[in-house]
DNA sequence: TAAACTTTGTGTTGAATTGCACAAAATCGG
DNA sequence: CCGATTTTGTGCAATTCAACACAAAGTTTA
């Protein structure tokens, strides 16, 4: 089932199905159908039947699927039945909003440590909300001891693109296994660690090309 | 040249080589081969040769390409040579820290207004920097009017999914032609606006997967 | 100048991805 | 209970995308 190598573009849709099953779910419905997921994701009945069947049948013929099933079974595919520990590198603009930011908490994911190299940032307070101030700025210096430590396996780099290299080294040394980079440039890691990108000048620019 | 559609998928690398070329001539330095910039953004020497060649010749046998030529190529082809207007929606964490950011500018864009529902916010001032309160948060009822007055065509959606879809169809009607939606949702629009999607969750669930 | 390199642009081949179509299985209506 | 309907999972065909390979054009070296 899981022998053969799934094609990278396939697991990147899951989470898009994933986020629109959570979605019907919290509106109070229990089941659909790859023609009206679909519809939702913007993706082709057939290629999520193709998709799905990558990892098994986990719908039935004539009802479609039953949705917290699914959700259960996508969920265990994407290793996001737990939740990660993540670690935010760079508490600019960026690194302060995402460590306010709290809704990545039922995707799988909560912020637990953040960093910066400024000195007149490091042992500053980060308030989640008015009542409960929980992060401390740590200094970028104990990175690579505290993330081990903590084993935490997921890092947010917000650094400039001039530090982001180094800190992505660190982020490896430290055991992080993948980096979501907001950082405009390619880091360079291991095979065995993932990076995704987010530039959103980069997605601009997809869309100014088509505007006449 | 331009007859023959170009595919989404060439259109959405060029950004890249962009960013990498920007970045290069930064470094001072003039001239590249496909091969040089392919290490950079990680794409096959070949398949950058054959993105460019969509759109004329822009190399020199034996000696590459010369960047400050390229860069102009690319961005008069992604019309970012001049410098478009952006609106963003939804003035939570996220919004004002966009807004705040003020490293889009070298990119081709600029935030020139912003917009939230809450009375609570409307009118505030969000400082871009320390002496220079630029932007006063507009309310959303207003939206319509204000970009179409301004002919914004571009706008970070910024809101929470609930009222996403409602705010873009207003966006749609005030002539934009562009929407970067931050909310976990796909938005439906007219085929001739675009809509491209940053949803940090779904990247990381994207990495979890290959994380044993 | 001439030979050895370098590098582009592109025709061709091969691989990956998507779309189509349908048998099989399940449900529904009467 | 049975025919009509819905919907899945999948083999096959079509299309899209990427890799390969090389002639042609330019540069460098001696």
């Amino acid at each position: 089932m899981n022998t053969v190598k799934v094609p990278d573009i396939i697991v990147s849709r899951l989470p898009v199905y994933l986020r629109a099953l959570q979605r019907m779910s919290d509106a109070g419905v229990v089941s659909t159908s790859s023609q009206e997921l679909g519809e939702k994701v913007g993706i082709s009945a057939a290629q999520i039947r193709k998709d799905l069947s990558q990892f098994g049948e986990f719908g039935k013929q004539g009802t479609g699927y039953y949705i917290p099933f699914l959700i259960e079974r996508l969920s265990k595919i994407l290793k996001v039945e737990q939740v990660w520990d993540v670690a935010v590198v760079g508490m600019g603009e960026l690194g302060h909003a995402i460590v306010r930011y709290q809704g990545f908490g039922n995707r799988g994911f909560r912020v637990v440590m953040c960093f910066d190299s400024d000195p007149g940032k490091i042992g500053n307070l980060v308030c989640a909300n008015q009542s409960d101030c929980t992060f401390v700025i740590r200094d970028t210096k104990d990175l690579v001891r505290d993330i081990r430590e903590s084993n935490v396996k997921l890092a947010m780099l917000c650094t400039p693109a001039s530090a982001a290299q180094e800190v992505a080294d660190q982020l490896v040394e430290a055991g992080v296994r993948g980096i979501l980079n907001y950082a405009p440039l390619r880091l360079i890691v291991p095979a065995s660690v993932k990076v995704q990108h987010i530039d959103p000048a980069i997605y601009l620019q997809r869309m100014t090309f088509y505007i006449d």
